[in-house]
DNA sequence: CGCGTTTGACCAGCGC
DNA sequence: GCGCTGGTCAAACGCG
């Protein structure tokens, strides 16, 4: 698992893409974390509004955690997040540091099931680009006739389900649903295969905001919530309307997509600093240099705009 | 009354 | 074809 090293056994942070496609790492535990940059810089770029997410993590009444993410804006890769148990290293091993590296190289023993839904994910997303407009379509066409007694749309044979780009993250929280300024409904929960843990399933409330998300409990730990987003919102959090949401909403109308790059690198970049106001160990050269130049030049062409939102943890930690 | 949650049922996809 | 699993629906219910 691609992570961003610090040094405070306490809290972590680490990001992982997902694994499939484009994720590996070796059998020392050196990951390549190319990919992880690559989607997440592109992630915090693809319109996808994780403002609110990210507020949310400041938010968590009992100061959850942000301890990881993966994110998946390929629609070729696999959505499942790394979870501890999935990740960490086959132990009930919180995300630190420590457990970090071995989890790198566990990601296989991660999980068979986690692999193997790896796989089935990305299958599945590979032919999504219609759906939305199918959805709207169905809608409309349904909308006046009977009410379908189908549980879902009726699609055509052999159009599999699409899937809208996903982000995952894990939180340490003592709260499944964490606040993050969106409306949410819950619509379903199910039990989770070899887990004592529901996994709930909510929906943007807003009108024509497909955005979905799913939020389960790690069984290995308990104390970390794996949070799936899918989808984009194609609003504004309705705290930032309120205003009172959080201090660092931001005051100005910016397009969200914008607002949620800052928010969530922002984010990253609070979640480097622990409760007290230390900054972590987190030093890029740990990952930064095992990318080839060219990867780095092509993976990062908006490095600027990380290093210009969270440049207080690059270069502190440079020599 | 409106909104959100709970929960059982249903469906699609996949592996065997 | 069958069984399993993930995902979703929608009726019933609770709450303010």
């Amino acid at each position: 698992m691609p992570l961003l090293h610090h040094e405070d056994p306490s809290s972590s942070l680490l990001f992982s893409n997902m694994p499939g496609a484009t994720h590996r790492h070796d059998l020392s535990g050196a990951v390549d974390v190319a990919p992880y940059v690559m989607s997440f810089a592109d992630y915090l770029h693809g319109a996808v509004d994780y403002a609110a997410l990210a507020r949310g993590f400041d938010a968590l009444p009992d100061h959850g955690m942000l301890i990881g993410g993966c994110i998946d804006n390929s629609n070729s890769g696999a959505e499942k997040l790394t979870a501890p148990d999935a990740a960490g290293g086959g132990g009930a091993t919180p995300m630190t540091a420590n457990s970090s590296v071995s989890s790198s190289s566990s990601e296989a023993a991660v999980g068979d099931e986690e692999s193997d839904l790896c796989r089935k994910e990305k299958v599945k997303e590979e032919e999504e680009e219609e759906e939305e407009e199918e959805k709207e379509k169905i809608k409309e066409g349904e909308e006046g006739s009977e009410k379908s007694k189908k549980v879902t749309n009726p699609k055509k044979k052999g159009e599999k389900r699409h899937r809208e780009p996903r982000f995952a993250f894990m939180t340490k929280s003592e709260v499944d649903h964490l606040e993050d300024g969106y409306r949410w409904r819950k619509y379903g929960q199910k039990a989770v295969k070899n887990s004592p843990y529901p996994r709930s399933y909510y929906r943007c409330t807003t009108q024509k905001c497909g955005v979905k998300k799913r939020v389960e409990r790690s069984h290995q730990d308990p104390s970390i919530v794996i949070t799936t987003y899918e989808g984009q919102h194609n609003h504004q959090s309705p705290a930032t309307f309120r205003g009172g949401m959080h201090h660092f909403v931001a005051p100005h109308a910016a397009p969200s997509c914008f607002m949620s790059q800052d928010f969530l690198v922002q984010q990253v970049a609070n979640s480097m600093i622990n409760n007290n106001g230390h900054q972590m160990g987190i030093n890029p050269s740990l990952y930064l240099p095992s990318l080839q130049p060219t990867l780095q030049q092509h993976q990062f062409p908006d490095y600027g705009l990380l290093e210009d939102i969270v440049p207080s943890f690059i270069h502190s930690n440079q020599p």
